[in-house]
RNA sequence: GGCCCGUUGGUGAAGUGGUUGAACACACAUGCCUUUCACGCAUGCAUUCAUGGGUUCAAAUCCCGUACGGGUCACCA
């Protein structure tokens, strides 16, 4: 029996070899120094953090050096796969500004020359480079059950060994007559596809990574598996072979991938390719009881992109923010560009950390609340109203019905050097702005402050609109003739003044303002008073009054 | 347990042997400004870079040990 034979009775039906397809995803026509990076996460589920965070650096190592970036999905593990896993990836990473050059469409078809990009197709092109390797007697069937494997790991762990298939242990199946395995297919034993290691624990592989700089780690001589019972390829096999045929130059990916790094290399090394650049990224972490940990799928909801949707954190903001975590000195530059585009930074692998950041929301609302106050209030408004759409219907209706009222609100010290910054999500301009829509100044109950007396507030009220409110008043006037005001009723008009003598007087302007502001808005904490009034109206403003005075 | 990676303030960090008396940003505290709030401004917050030792005229920066934290040891990715 030959060898070739060998591999057409482990695999049958296998449509083209390893040359065919060498030959079909040719080398890609990029200019130097042109990057080709990758996403290629598995749909298990929502979009992690980590996930955007990995596409983020990847799409910008890409698109700055004038090369590709692609999404491919791995797919190979059928168990933990997820309805719907591949849309709800495209549609959030589309949603979260990261733009793939090839990948698989939500109308299932792909884009790019190096496809598919999803792993589950692509079954016929691993099964031809895994019989290349037994061909080459660089892979060999193994029939091992769970139960023998369990055995050994007892064995091992009993005598202290280091744990895995590989050397002695595995040497019964390396060692197996072509016929005798032949025989135990025939027979209808499950098998699996190992590769014959060749590698030395006691030597090392050192490698270059981009970010950590140089590891060295003992090489791999475990015989892991390749192709699994089922025919489809371990994620590493996969991994060797697909960054191969579609020509990756840097591999960004979390660093919790590094010890597997030498069984990747030895992987290269058989199917007789050159490894790709890695970049191993630190893996984002979350603080919990003084501990740091992985940020966790189950735990932490904020490792779900769509819970920044939900709260109304701008994608942009989210986006600076996981620049700030990819690159030192992002953060500079952007305090010092406020106004260029983000994609102008060029991010570099020396300025990534090495060490696992902790997740800091108050930094991301930080930035998120920055990030607003530069947004005009048309662009606000819609896209609080979009939010809302989705997320709070009745305040979506409200936003559209006083669509007028609610963008002059969002604009009260809005285009000034100084901009207010109230909210940093969509979701808390409710709280801002609610009590500026009659509809919702029915049923109120009013916060005041020092002057609590009703009738002294009445007084107040009354004095105020009698003779001094004027809606025609800019600013300094309108501020003027509440001073009057206090002066009248025996308020000091002058805060100096009052904390020089506080006794001399019923209180201050500031109180006498605050009676005005809540009698508005139930608040005590708004915007300028002067715009509230005007915003509201001169018949609204004077129904807010009467309602007081009962 | 083996193997890897890491360790500068509450957080992200700058720092690559000598104006570092350790930038900057977030958070926190205090004060100023102010009609409230939100801003803004000012000041404060690591006598010290996990720790012990070594190299050096000089170390957060180089070397070794220790501790601690993280990752990984699947027919998961």
């Amino acid at each position: 029996m030959t060898r070739e034979e060998f591999a057409d009775i482990l695999l049958p039906n296998v449509e083209h070899t390893r040359v065919y397809y060498e030959e079909k995803y040719g080398k890609r026509n990029l200019g130097d120094g042109a990057m080709v990076t990758r996403l290629a996460p598995s749909p298990t589920g929502f979009v992690h953090i980590g996930s955007l965070y990995q596409a983020v650096a990847a799409q910008k190592l890409a698109h700055q050096s004038g090369g590709v970036c692609f999404l491919r999905i791995e797919d190979t593990d059928q168990k933990r796969e997820v309805e719907n896993g591949i849309e709800q990836i495209i549609t959030s990473l589309k949603n979260y500004d990261v733009q793939f050059d090839e990948g698989p469409l939500n109308n299932g078809e792909d884009v790019g020359a190096y496809g598919p990009y999803i792993q589950s197709k692509r079954k016929d092109i691993y099964q031809a480079f895994v019989k290349d390797l037994l061909i080459k007697d660089l892979a060999y069937p193994s029939f091992l059950t769970e139960e023998e494997k369990e055995k050994i790991t007892e064995k091992q762990k009993a005598i202290k060994s280091r744990i895995g298939y590989f050397g002695p242990w595995a040497s019964a199946e390396r060692n197996m007559s072509m016929e005798e395995a032949v025989e135990k297919v025939r027979a209808g034993i499950p098998y699996t596809i190992r590769l014959k290691s060749h590698g030395n624990f006691l030597r090392r592989v050192v490698i270059e990574d981009c970010i950590k700089g140089e590891i060295s780690i003992p090489e791999n001589d475990m015989d892991h598996i390749l192709l699994k019972q089922d025919g489809i390829p371990t994620y590493h096999f996969a991994h060797a072979v697909d960054d191969t045929l579609m020509h990756t130059t840097h591999v960004t990916r979390g660093d919790e991938w590094i010890s597997s790094l030498p069984f990747h290399i030895e992987l290269f090394k058989a199917l007789g390719y050159e490894p790709p650049k890695y970049a191993h990224l630190a893996t984002i972490q979350k603080e919990e009881d003084g501990k740091k940990r992985k940020i966790s799928k189950r735990k932490d909801p904020e490792a779900n992109v769509l819970y920044y949707t939900e709260k109304g954190i701008p994608v942009k903001a989210v986006e600076i923010y996981l620049m700030t975590l990819l690159n030192s000195n992002f953060e500079e530059w952007y305090l010092e560009n406020p106004n260029r585009d983000i994609h102008e930074f060029t991010l570099e692998f020396s300025k990534m950390s090495t060490s696992g950041a902790l997740f800091d929301m108050e930094k991301l609302l930080n930035i998120s609340k920055n990030y607003l106050s530069t947004l005009s209030a048309l662009e606000v408004y819609q896209n609080t109203l979009e939010w809302a759409k989705v997320y709070d219907e009745d305040f979506a209706n409200l936003l559209e019905k006083e669509k007028d009222i609610a963008i002059r609100t969002l604009n009260i010290e809005r285009e000034s050097e100084k901009p207010r910054k109230d909210f940093a999500m969509y979701s808390e301009v409710k709280q801002n702005i609610w009590y500026m829509f009659k509809e919702n100044f029915d049923n109120v109950s009013y916060d005041w402050q020092k002057i609590t007396d009703l009738e002294e507030i009445k007084h107040i009220l009354q004095v105020y609109m009698d003779k001094y409110y004027d809606i025609s008043d800019d600013n300094d006037e309108w501020f003027n003739k509440v001073k009057l005001l206090c002066d009248e009723l025996g308020y000091a008009s002058n805060m100096k003044d009052y904390k020089k003598n506080p006794e001399n007087y019923k209180g201050n302007v500031a109180d006498v303002s605050t009676v005005i502001r809540v009698a508005l808005t139930t608040s005590s904490r708004t915007p300028n008073l002067k715009d509230i009034m005007e915003i509201l109206g001169i018949d609204e403003v004077k129904r807010r009054i009467e309602k007081i005075k009962g």
